[in-house]
DNA sequence: ACGCCTCCATACGCATCCGTATGGTCAACC
DNA sequence: GGTTGACCATACGGATGCGTATGGAGGCGT
């Protein structure tokens, strides 16, 4: 990897990432990141108390960086709701064609740090979903479901993608029209 | 946990299921799934090779569970295709809420036999959706587009059940309502 | 009663990972 | 140019997992 003579907290953090991306959180073992940096474990553990102190830090950076980060930007500029939607979709599903950390940690949902950044994350995307929907013209109980499904579809284009990107449509043209479909069907009437 | 005298491969099989269910892939490991079942590792190298003998013959386990049965028994009554979809989405839905294998498997991706059995249990399913839809009036392209969303929408929908359920209809009612809603956002003109 | 075959426990060597302890290196600063 | 402090390598002990070797327990036929 990168041949840098020092390493920071953020690289550690990357590296992390990338290895919860590849083989889950169970991957985030210090001695094989050390490996992958170019490092030992003398390095990490100047940086880090421990192991769970680096995927705490790692979790914190996924979620700010898919949750917040995305809403903030989103939301921040003062475009209509049509326009947000839309705006919303299009970075979030080629987000999460790349973003393979989200469904990884859909299997370790029984650890507490995990749980935790997951139920945060769910709650505060399907609320900006809502929101939008209702501002759109939905009453509240038909928002929270189209959100609900919005939100899901999301959740499975994410893992397809990931796990079986050929089942895709393939241009980029054809990707288009899908989600024009997809946009189409979910704010219909 | 039980405290039979003798194992069988099955009682092996299962117990791997459930230990990808809680930890995903890397869970199945051979001396704590022996310590669950009241047993030593030479219970299990009697009926296994290795480790990854157990894990292909989990991973078969589950295809054949949640693919290859669905999908005989909702194509083999001779229903009308609307029958037939909606029998297939109430069906799997409910499992989607138990089964937490399905994104367990998602994490790890990456290995050879996940992703063979990913691969084949995604095709098998858009193609039963595509056809149904398909006998349903709808033309080709919009059909794949329409199974895609929906297969998206499922796994989605798996991935809240475990992670967050608390965002779910809460009660038996409003999960039928929603249903419904689904169906008719995912099957109207 | 005897041997046989199935199933399993025990014990071992090896590899990997965690966390600690300790000393070394290099830049910055006086 | 000597000292300090940030940063890191090396070396260790303990824990855990894999896979093998070996022997023992118990049903079953003869």
């Amino acid at each position: 990897m990168a041949q840098r003579q020092r390493l920071s907290k953020e690289d550690w953090v990357e590296a992390a990432l990338a290895a919860i991306a590849e083989g889950g959180v169970p991957a985030v073992a210090v001695e094989p990141l050390a490996a992958r940096l170019g490092a030992t474990k003398g390095s990490f553990y100047w940086h880090f108390a421990n192991r769970d102190a680096l995927l705490d830090a790692a979790l914190a950076r996924w979620e700010a960086r898919t949750t917040t980060e995305v809403i903030e930007e989103i939301t921040g500029a003062a475009d209509a709701p049509e326009v947000q939607l839309r705006a919303l979709v299009v970075r979030v599903i080629g987000a999460a064609e790349s973003d393979r950390v989200g469904p990884a940690l859909l299997a370790t949902a029984g650890h507490p740090a995990v749980a935790d950044v997951l139920a945060r994350a769910t709650r505060a995307r399907l609320d900006v979903i809502t929101t939008l929907l209702r501002r759109l013209g939905f009453p509240a109980e038909e928002a929270r479901h189209r959100a609900l499904l919005a939100y899901s579809a999301y959740l499975g284009h994410a893992q397809v993608a990931h796990s079986t990107p050929a089942e895709l449509p393939a241009t980029k043209d054809a990707r288009r029209a899908y989600l024009d479909h997809v946009l189409r069907v979910l704010t219909a009437r």
